[in-house]
DNA sequence: TTGAAAGCGCTAACAG
DNA sequence: CTGTTAGCGCTTTCAA
């Protein structure tokens, strides 16, 4: 018994009668043990509920069952999803998860998350590079620690795991473009960086079709900001369509549109990009972009443990998000 | 240097030429050290940018630093805000979180997540009992390791931060018969029991005010359960009033009942709970109560940080949600 | 104020 | 197959 009143390894030993290092063998499978012994220990262990103490493990074995998941937010949905994902994968693996969030890329705030972080005995850590805060944590992660990047710019250096945003909003921008409109505007949520997936894809299919290229206009992550940049894209009658860097932003933005006067889609087309699970509910139900962060997450985990155990060295994942077509967007018509 | 390359405490100490246990003085400040050691430590420690091993200190120093977090789910918005309540609180007492998902009430799986969890060094347990997996993780909890049950019914045995769901109910379901409706209909999300806030609340204000008590209807977690339900509801003439157990499913309901040819709130009235940041975005916008979550979270920390360190011995903590009435809901008009 | 010694709970050699 | 011996990185006695 240890001072919180736990069983420990030489408790099982002593009631087993056995060494401790055998009832250590039946835990971790590490030698063969005889069955008449292994079986003394396993009842020695049901009797007594003992768990085997990780700090321990973790200080002799060097093989941590810990990931941390630094990120700057864990409530948004692409978020939660995708440390969701993370979590479900590293469950099947026996790692558990740990989460530290990163709020700011203030350095101080970083270097203090990380410092807390890195204390513990990890096998790697996970960085939601969707945001500054997560470019800045990502940047202060020590070399010798298995890193994985979920999201982001390509970076060579580092594994990572990505959806191709600007595949998505290329093709997205190609659609409303198709449909006849002349341009497509688009309305931005807060970067990671100077170059943002979303932004970038929607440029290159803009310049690609000769199209016009009108100024990005800049939202917060609250889907309020949305509304009063619908309005004022309403205002201007060669909007008739809108991409928006988030479902969130584009009912926010819809709601704008609609409060001054405008139908959609008739006047203006709207499309979102997540594939929020309230996209298809909202009317009109949204044209936007279905992201799998749970997927995101998963193939994530994938490359942090091929860095982690090196038996796999693949170091980089990209899978192309789908366009989901729904009422929101329509061919342009003259407006009334 | 170990292992992994991490400097140790004993480099530490060779590097400012002082015992080991000097070092961990100037790191712990458990006693008192000359001015001059203090500084030849702490500019070692610079030097090699030393960090504590937190396995090593939780081994021997029975004071982890950590808190798990156990949840049915991680990325639902009043789960994901929580825990993000949780994490701030925590992170501010210098706490670092875990977090295990369990995700059903089955028993082999509640016992894997509990067993993985509580094999880290932890000061302490918080659980959402939002729903039957929390309610069974729980229970499962050994009774030395400090716990706080978030949400869910009263329980003087365990330390507890709630919203008083019942009370919000109650005030939003008379406030509909208020605007003149005869009766209440609800739609339930799955509850963590037999018993659960919000149609408790919901069925004491219908009883109170001496109207029938119609036969509440379960929906899934899934938004688009609510679509299936709102064409029904819609189909019977009786409803005029209709309560959501949450946003997102009011929302579905909200499109089934639009879909079969009724309107929001002329014909039927709508009202959510939780005010999800999209509701007030919706057409019309929501009827819903808003809940603090992340308030929650925090308090329940609070309660945690009390049952751990057993300065302050409140443990439980109840606060009023507010009602926020929107355009979803008014009084009835005869239906045309 | 400081160092030497002991030991947290466990796994990794190493004999046998 | 199994027990003995070390020792992980740190804090906590205990003397000095």
């Amino acid at each position: 018994m240890n001072r919180a009143g736990n069983p420990t390894i030489s408790d099982v030993a002593a009631r087993a009668g056995v060494s401790v290092p055998t009832v250590s063998r039946v835990l971790t499978g590490a030698a063969r043990v005889s069955p008449a012994k292994r079986e003394l220990v396993e009842a020695a262990i049901a009797d007594l509920g003992y768990r085997p103490s990780a700090a321990a493990r973790a200080l002799v074995s060097r093989k941590p069952q810990t990931i941390a998941i630094i990120a700057g937010n864990t409530s948004r949905y692409g978020y939660a999803e995708t440390i969701r994902g993370i979590e479900i994968a590293a469950r099947a693996e026996g790692y558990t998860v740990m989460i530290t969030v990163v709020e700011s890329a203030d350095e101080d705030e970083v270097d203090r998350a990380i410092a807390a972080t890195l204390t513990q005995p990890l096998a790697g850590v996970a960085v939601l590079k969707f945001d500054p805060p997560g470019v800045a944590a990502l940047a202060k992660i020590p070399p010798h620690l298995p890193v994985v990047a979920l999201s982001g710019v390509r970076d060579p250096a580092t594994p990572q795991a990505v959806l191709d945003e600007a595949a998505a909003a290329d093709e997205l921008t190609r659609h409303l473009l198709d449909l006849g409109h002349t341009t497509v505007h688009h309305v931005r949520v807060p970067p990671s960086r100077k170059v943002d997936g979303r932004t970038t894809g929607w440029r290159r299919a803009l310049r690609r079709a000769g199209a016009p290229v009108p100024a990005a206009v800049d939202a917060t992550w609250d889907p309020r900001s949305g509304v009063a940049i619908g309005r004022a894209l309403a205002a201007d009658p060669a909007v008739t369509a809108v991409f928006c860097g988030n479902d969130e932003i584009a009912m926010g933005v819809m709601r704008g549109i609609t409060e001054a006067g405008l139908r959609i889609p008739d006047d203006v087309s709207v499309a979102g990009f997540d594939d929020n699970p309230l996209a298809e509910l909202w009317s009109p139900p949204l044209t936007t972009v279905e992201q799998d962060f749970a997927g995101l997450g998963g193939r994530g985990f994938q490359l942090l443990l091929n860095a982690v155990d090196g038996t796999d060295d693949r170091r980089y994942s990209s899978e192309r998000p789908r366009l989901v077509l729904r009422a929101s967007t329509a061919a342009p018509k003259p407006r009334a």
